[in-house]
DNA sequence: CACCTCACTGACTTTTTGGTAAGTACCTGA
DNA sequence: TCAGGTACTTACCAAAAAGTCAGTGAGGTG
């Protein structure tokens, strides 16, 4: 999903960063605090290790998430939302609750 | 973007529905009122007549806006928004307003 | 020394999405 | 009879996104 540039409006900016499979699952999962990488994939049921790195470093290069490292053996690294992602996922709230709020009508109409 | 199914919440489902490259800015247009396909394609600029038919008759199969056929000679069709995709609207304006506020720090990261 | 966990990385393929360009149908007015 | 305006439709191609799968490194455990 290619985003027109110079953007139309906030709507079009914001799909630019949310655009994609994985980014709202990824940024609900972070909703309720830091999660690891393996707690991710977890929770993000279907992603593939790499689906799930590659979403999580364009958040991190939109400063939507923040990743730190844990110099531990084994690895640990944990995600976290910043402020921006903070602020984004405020925003998207009142859109899951819409799609909460008309999910049977939606999956009624899904196409196939 | 295929989206999961069965949904795994409320984001998901809505991103199902308002997924794809020009369905925000076709929402956007006819937030202030019904449009005629000419109009459309004027308002959407950069969008092609497939592609703006092909989303349009998503979005109407999913119930977000209504076609109405007037019997004349040119052919006159509007496309409205249904409750449904008023509700939705009313729901994406915060992400709206995300993005407004939020547009230069967008544009500064976007990749490339 | 072999094997384990964890967080990746990269090559390659498949699927999905979007774009191009041409054509259709209809009646009107010149 | 012929161009014009409007709303599509179709066949084909290109690009982008997503999926598969195998492999890496570093230290700890048996």
């Amino acid at each position: 999903m290619a985003a027109v540039r110079p953007y139309t409006c906030g709507l079009d900016a914001a799909a630019d960063v949310i655009g994609g499979k994985w980014k709202p699952r990824i940024l609900w999962a972070l909703h309720h605090g830091p999660r690891r990488f393996g707690e991710l994939r977890k929770e993000v049921t279907g992603v593939t290790e790499k689906m799930l790195i590659q979403q999580l470093r364009e958040l991190e290069s939109r400063h939507i998430v923040h990743r730190e490292v844990f110099h531990q053996v084994p690895p640990k690294v944990e995600y976290s939302l910043t402020e921006l992602g903070e602020s984004l996922n405020i925003a998207l709230m009142p859109l899951d609750q819409w799609g909460a709020d008309h999910m049977t009508e939606i999956e009624a109409s899904r196409p196939c």
